[in-house]
DNA sequence: TCATTAAATTGTT
DNA sequence: AACAATTTAATGA
């Protein structure tokens, strides 16, 4: 993977089958779903492709499709620090997009995706006209922050079987990810990246969680049985005394 | 639609 | 990091 590369601008309408991936589309009325739809492209975006990138001004407001991103932000030293994915049905940016500053964070393609961007403007229009659309971006935030302080505590866990399964216990979250049903198409090489890994040891803990009941392991993609109980996930480790 | 082949993904060392 | 085994996707008759 190249890691330099950026979408390109090819950019079109979407069909039908899009549309109803987007969670927020059914809470619009007529007239704002209209002038939403107008203003919605979808681009793709190959594996290793930048979807955007610190420091640039917003310009769009985005949500995954199809596909997988990951979102990592970077501290005052320049150093990548977290990593949060972004499978089908996340929308991002709308705290940037809100101040109309530039991205916190750098937005990578993990594998070919689809991408669907609402332009800034019509996002404000949408924030000044649709009550259900606030709501949905007050609920986002909401969920957001609580989704990066999960991240913070995945950063600090040592333990790695932990970690894979918060990490996933992340990916199922039904609110910011509504597009991921009970089964999450994520490769382990993929989900290695996400929780900073090592394929093999990713490969360890998902069996160890699958043998615990939380989850199946599928090829090219992982089904959540017990969703609590992922979140919840403990290992025994050393014993205490 | 089926069979063959290539590519992707997984499980293991 | 490398390897074999397994699953899926692509191809063409």
């Amino acid at each position: 993977m190249s890691y330099d590369k950026s979408i390109h601008q090819r950019r079109r309408p979407l069909t039908t089958a899009e549309l109803d991936a987007i969670p927020w589309i059914q809470l619009l009325s007529g007239p704002e779903r209209e002038r939403a739809v107008d203003d919605l492209k979808i681009t793709e975006a190959g594996a290793g492709e930048y979807v955007c990138r610190t420091g640039r001004p917003v310009t769009y407001w985005f949500g995954v499709v199809d596909g997988l991103l990951k979102m990592s932000s970077d501290n005052a030293e320049g150093k990548t620090m977290t990593f949060i994915g972004m499978p089908p049905g996340g929308w991002f940016g709308e705290g940037t997009a809100l101040k109309r500053e530039s991205y916190r964070y750098n937005i990578q393609a993990l594998r070919k995706s689809r991408v669907a961007g609402l332009h800034v403007d019509t996002f404000h229009w949408l924030l000044d006209h649709s009550i259900g659309f606030n709501r949905f971006i007050m609920n986002q935030l909401n969920e957001r922050l609580g989704q990066f302080i999960a991240a913070r505590e995945i950063d600090r866990m040592t333990n790695p079987d932990i970690r894979v399964a918060r990490s996933l216990a992340a990916l199922f979250n039904p609110v910011l990810y509504p597009g991921v049903g009970a089964v999450l198409r994520i490769t382990q090489q993929e989900l290695a990246y996400l929780a900073g890994l090592s394929r093999q040891r990713v490969n360890e803990a998902l069996t160890t969680l699958s043998e615990q009941g939380s989850i199946r392991v599928e090829y090219g993609g992982v089904r959540v049985l017990d969703l609590p109980a992922l979140r919840a996930a403990v290992f025994t480790r050393k014993p205490l005394v």
